[in-house]
DNA sequence: TATTTTAATGAACAAGTGTTTAATTAGTAC
DNA sequence: GTACTAATTAAACACTTGTTCATTAAAATA
């Protein structure tokens, strides 16, 4: 009566034929030079059956993503999935399951990592927000154990997120609220005093 | 005698042409659903001008990037390109800047931000890390004036910058050493005791 | 201004795209 | 096992793609 959803077992296998190709031809070029006739040749499939499954390319890494994501969730959990509490400085075991998610799926994540626009402008302002206090600025942090590559890498991103979720939300917040918030959360971190460097000029860009 | 660069007027025009039209086009649909045959003709160009200018749509978005770049790093640099010193707590300035940066491009910035597949699993990723603290767990931050919702997304992106670098730069660290590292940050940055509710059910996925 | 250089053009090419059709085949449910 | 359902298939469609080549026209140089 019932089930006319995606438990058919022919989908199923269209599906994880057109999954493997694909993952396959992603080792040797670019997903913009992968054609949809490549895949389906590779999958030994008619091309309609691609388009029964997929709209686009990118498509087959949507569906490529849940598994991966299913994971991540479940790493992320294991630490603390038998406890009640627990301490921050426990967390060792937490974030440790992450990476190690990550270095499990290293071949997904490294093909993924490698693709498309927005990435590409998002290396870019990463490099610039870790680039610039780095060449401009002369930080104050010692006695720590802290990789200052890491802790910069780790500010860029944190607030080119905090920029994201603004465009993503529609700019519901003035500049200024952004710009008080992302000030709490650092005086909320840290409140060092800054020298700027002589070495570089800072008007060149 | 010398000058077979890019500074020819008719390429510059060109180029021109083709930048704005794509714009145009994006603002109507994504960015796989226009055709290069689409640009030309809004471009008033022939489809081989775009051929000797570019090799996918995507590099007019690269060229794109160049310009709001300039500017990023301008705002970026523009509170204490005539200071000597200055502290944190200064600090606001400086941001405000890249905020309003992106606000003044904020056409630019909401289309770039909707496109393509890393940005579908980058989204994917810090909605669960933002997501499984939130839910999960409890924190004991009070008394501050902090936005949560913002907070977490600042966390959620650090920790993901943290990984986005670990995979360019080829897992040259350990999983252990990673999150030691993120321990680190984060306890350098706070370090107080979390409880986790018993109102939802860490079970679940 | 005349000369040289080089980008833009239009036409033509094989191959890929996205969609539709009817026929076939595999899967589900009874 | 039979009947029904739905996915896969092959063929055909107009259109887009990426490339090449001879021709035209615009820009740089002197």
């Amino acid at each position: 009566m019932c089930k006319h959803n995606s438990s058919d077992r022919r989908i199923k296998k269209s599906k994880k034929a057109i999954k493997d190709s694909f993952l396959l031809l992603m080792q040797e070029k670019d997903v913009r030079e992968i054609t949809i006739t490549e895949i389906v040749k590779a999958a030994d499939l008619n091309r309609g059956t691609f388009y029964n499954n997929f709209q686009f390319k990118e498509d087959i890494l949507d569906e490529i993503m849940d598994d991966v994501m299913k994971d991540f969730i479940l790493s992320y959990r294991e630490p603390y999935q038998h406890k009640e509490t627990f301490n921050i400085k426990d967390l060792t075991s937490s974030t440790i399951k992450i990476f190690k998610h990550v270095a499990a799926h290293k071949n997904f994540y490294t093909l993924i990592v490698k693709s498309t626009v927005w990435y590409t402008f998002q290396l870019r302002i990463c490099h610039e927000l870790k680039r610039l206090p780095l060449q401009d600025l002369m930080d104050s942090k010692q006695n720590t154990t802290i990789n200052i590559e890491l802790f910069s890498t780790y500010q860029a991103h944190a607030i080119l997120g905090m920029i994201i979720e603004w465009i993503h939300d529609g700019f519901n917040y003035s500049p200024e609220y952004m710009a008080e918030q992302l000030i709490e959360i650092l005086n909320y971190n840290h409140g060092q005093t800054i020298v700027i460097k002589q070495t570089d000029n800072p008007e060149q860009i």
